[in-house]
Formats: C-alpha cells, structure tokens, sequence
DNA sequence: ATACCCCCTCAAGCCACTTGAGGTTCAAGC
DNA sequence: GCTTGAACCTCAAGTGGCTTGAGGGGGTAT
C-alpha cells in the first residue's frame, strides 16, 4: 500500500509517516521503481503502536525504547512496565498541576464576574490577582 | 537594578528576559554606558505579571494582549474576563484528556503486574494493550 | 495528450524558551 | 594600577514533535 493509504489506516498523516522514518523511528520503506515508498500491514500495525504510544504520552525516545522490548526476547517485560509506571507518575504530577491551575483559574473569572464585571480593564480583579501572582508553580504548556 | 537582579525577583532567568525583549513582550531596556541594561520596580511588576500570566497558561499572544489592557483606559474588563474564561475552558479540556490518560496507563501498569510480570517482554500485555490502541484520543504533549 | 491526484525531497516554521560560543564590563581585592 | 572572577553582552543554534511550503515527478483515468 502507499504512504497515503496507510497514514490513514494508523489514523495519521503522510509528513508524519515521513518523519518517524527520518528520525529512524520507522525503518525506511521499500520504494516503488519510480520512488514511492510501499508499506504492508505489518507497517500498519507498528505505526499503530508508535501512534498509540504517543497518545499516551511516551516521548519518541521511550517509543524507541518500547519498539526494542516489542521484539527483544532477552528483555524482560517490566522494562516495558517501569516505563509505563514513570508515565504514569509524570501523568499523575501534570494532573494535579492542572486541577490547581483550573481552581486558580477559575478563581480569576468569578471574581471579576461578583466586582468588576463591565467596568474599565486597567481595574480589573484580574491584573489583581495576577499581579499577587497566586498561580501555583508549574511546567509551562 | 541589573537584569540578573530582575530575573531574582520576578522568578525567572537572565535569558528569558532577553527573550522577552527580543520579541517585543517587554519595551528594549534602558542601558549603562556599558551597553548593560538597567531596570527599575515598575520592571519588576510587569515581568512579575507576565510570569503570572505564562504560569497560568497563557500562550505569548495573550500575554501580550493582557498586558495592552492593563493600560487601556478605554477596554472592558470583560475583555481580559473572556481570555480568562477561554482559557480555563482550555485547561478543563486538557484535565479531561489527562485524567482518561491516567487510567488508561494506570489499567496498562496494573493488567500487567497481575498477569505478566517478570516474564518475557515481548509478551507483555503492555504491548497487547497498547496495540489494541485503547488510548483516549489527545492533544500530543 | 491531458488532467489531476498523490507522491517525492529539502528547507523552514511553530512555541517558548534553553544552551553554547566567544567576547566585554564592572566591582573588589592587592 | 592590575588582576581576578562574576556577571554581563551578542548572535546562533538546539529542543520536541511535528507541520507547512516550495518546487517538481509518478501514476492513472479519460
């Protein structure tokens, strides 16, 4: 199948295919006489799982590091766990940023909406609050 | 003060400021015959701000656009009301994404410690899992 | 032969900084 | 006055994970 075919059977894009492939992430396709890469099923099933891992958070380097387990019969499967269980930890630290984040957040517009609300901007509740700066710390988006 | 000073005091480093000067988020600094930038308290308070506002999420742009109604006499509050209000929006959508997240590894971490544990890796119901692709669809951290 | 879509490569852009190289300024101690 | 060393300067490139764009070739249906 083509590269477009199988962007869509992974539910990605063609530049996204390419990349991964680029980065060695993919091994590079079998090409067509006139260039265009070829993929089989197996290819969709490995950029399924790149696609998976990625949904869920592991960076390209940790897919590496899972795609290696996938096919290593030496390794054992709580490498594959460990990994998972430091996504896991990082997942539950972000979680918490946020939920902090949405209080103070939320905070913000509900009491410019009970003092300020229509008033001139440079009075605002908000640049108040945000000057007293009562956001929690956090790993910036 | 010197921009080291600054940096102390506004909880942040030497090179974001620059950063921020060089993209027009703070007005070019003052300088010593040295060619070293002075600032005073009123730089301590909009970069404060401004750090207040990142640690809130708030991408460059709308920084940039807090910071015009912090001056503007003749803006509404509502306006910096609605970015805030966008903004938290944005932060309940990625806590919603985060928490399908978080169970979804936490399933993965726990079906392999009850079924596969210490075995081979490339029989791991990691792997199994992650290729059934039970992952909620997300924006890509 | 033409139209048209899909494919190709290479390079640059995105966000918000961070890092590094290589050089200058300034305050303190001798 | 000289040396040391921290703090400063500029400019460029790197980070992650792609996306976007320019400019051109391949494949197939009419």
């Amino acid at each position: 199948m083509r590269i477009g075919i199988l962007a869509d059977r992974a539910g990605t894009t063609v530049p996204t295919i390419r990349y991964y492939e680029q980065i060695g992430l993919l091994r590079p396709a079998i090409r067509q006489s006139g260039g265009q890469r070829i993929y089989d099923n197996e290819d969709v099933r490995r950029l399924r799982f790149v696609r998976a891992c990625r949904a869920f958070g592991f960076p390209i380097d940790e897919v590496r590091a899972l795609l290696s387990l996938t096919d290593d019969r030496s390794a054992s499967c709580t490498e594959a766990r460990d990994l998972a269980e430091r996504r896991l930890v990082a997942v539950r630290r972000k979680l918490a940023e946020l939920k902090a984040l949405e209080t103070s957040i939320a905070a913000l517009v509900s009491t410019c909406n009970s003092t300020c609300a229509g008033g001139v901007a440079t009075d605002c509740s908000i640049f108040e609050d945000l000057e007293r700066r009562e956001a929690p710390n956090r790993s910036l988006v």
